[in-house]
DNA sequence: AATAACATACATACTGGTCGGTATGTTAAG
DNA sequence: CTTAACATACCGACCAGTATGTATGTTATT
């Protein structure tokens, strides 16, 4: 009868569909309970406070999604650029998830001027989504599959804030051809990383003696 | 004594800041009352409830933020791309405004997803912004300093997508040099958007017959 | 195997505080 | 004298958190 394991789950999963929903500071403890079917003592007994149940959703759910979506295919996939023009392209245009925004960003953007331990949370992973692009990136470059004039933590930067300023838009007008026209541009953009085709791993680019010029995207 | 526009300006100037700092939900009408030495009777002879007063702050304030800082700016410029520079580049990096974000973003994530009269005002602001640049772009078109296979709408939605997104990116890590990275790729790709020298008013450019390729930026 | 002792995993009822909003009163201006 | 522009006191709702109680599962002892 008893299986704390999922008890704790299910807060956790109510949580963040709570929050989702109304921001962590609007997130009644009391709509989780009603949709867990959790009483108020348990919920206390696996968290000390709201904060500590929101650290846990940040760690143990939104530190997934950058992960899932975006890490775990980019390290499968061979060509980086057709990785995350896959990513890009798979993101959902479903009016809800057009409408809540990207989770993540929901809560740095409330959160984060507000509360030290949450913005440290939400920074790492950032991070981690930033310097999977840029090595995936790196990859490409060794690989010839990438432009090698490019700087790649900068272009990781340059692609998630498209991304994120995209889906903001998107999330204001409520419209999925918003989101579709920032999906085209980004794949644009995408497209122009791509290394030109004569050159392959190994060969030698032409250019003038010692002179790397190191070129925005 | 009594000088009721004043009071109303005060409050209006007082809950924008309120709102500001915690968001609209969270926003302590008591915080708005304490900071203006305004009475709640005051306020509610002004405004009939905390909606309206957030309405007002919409239209009365945060409207005016791209009409100030973007579009007066480009309509005075001879060169829009020169423009766009400096209006990026004059952003401020002070810590407390990277910290805080953009106001009209933090109220579009807000608000966007939970009431629709908020979203509709925000909505008319993101457009008169988007149409702004858009018309700048075009204008430079036709004088000869921008690049004439692009389009105007795409290119200032992305621009628009890019900033609020490395805004938001520095918000979150509360880092100036994240600020800085993200104006330096921006301003790089303004650039990019110039028309080559060679081409000036009036001139024709060299291209297959009829073939007008309209392209990303 | 039985059971005492204990810790885990909840359940219920309640508290203090904050919130937006209002009813009613008061004062200044014309 | 009228009314516009406030001021004060108060209300009900909600909220995170807690105090206290209880049932379930585990372990130790004999």
């Amino acid at each position: 009868m008893r299986d704390p394991e999922r008890t704790r789950k299910r807060l956790l999963q109510a949580g963040f569909r709570e929050v989702y929903r109304s921001g962590f500071r609007s997130a009644s403890i009391d709509t989780i309970l009603a949709a867990t079917n959790v009483t108020k003592g348990a919920l206390y007994y696996h968290f000390d406070s709201k904060e500590d149940l929101g650290h846990a959703i940040v760690e143990e759910i939104i530190a997934k999604l950058p992960q899932d979506n975006w890490l775990r295919p980019l390290q499968r996939g061979k060509n980086p650029i057709d990785a995350l023009i896959g990513i890009v392209q798979a993101t959902s245009v479903r009016p809800e998830d057009v409408k809540g925004g990207c989770p993540l960003v929901n809560l740095a953007q409330e959160m984060s001027p507000l509360d030290e331990q949450f913005r440290k949370r939400l920074v790492t992973i950032f991070n981690a989504w930033h310097e999977g692009i840029a090595t995936a990136l790196r990859r490409g470059q060794s690989q010839g599959t990438v432009r090698r004039d490019l700087v790649p933590e900068d272009t990781a930067g340059f692609l998630i804030a498209m991304y994120e300023g995209y889906a903001l838009l998107a999330k204001n007008a409520q419209d999925a051809k918003v989101w579709n026209v920032g999906i085209r541009n980004i794949v644009g953009w995408l497209r122009s990383l791509r290394a030109p085709r004569q050159l392959r791993r190994g060969e030698r680019r032409l250019m003038a003696k010692g002179r790397v010029v190191k070129q925005r995207q």
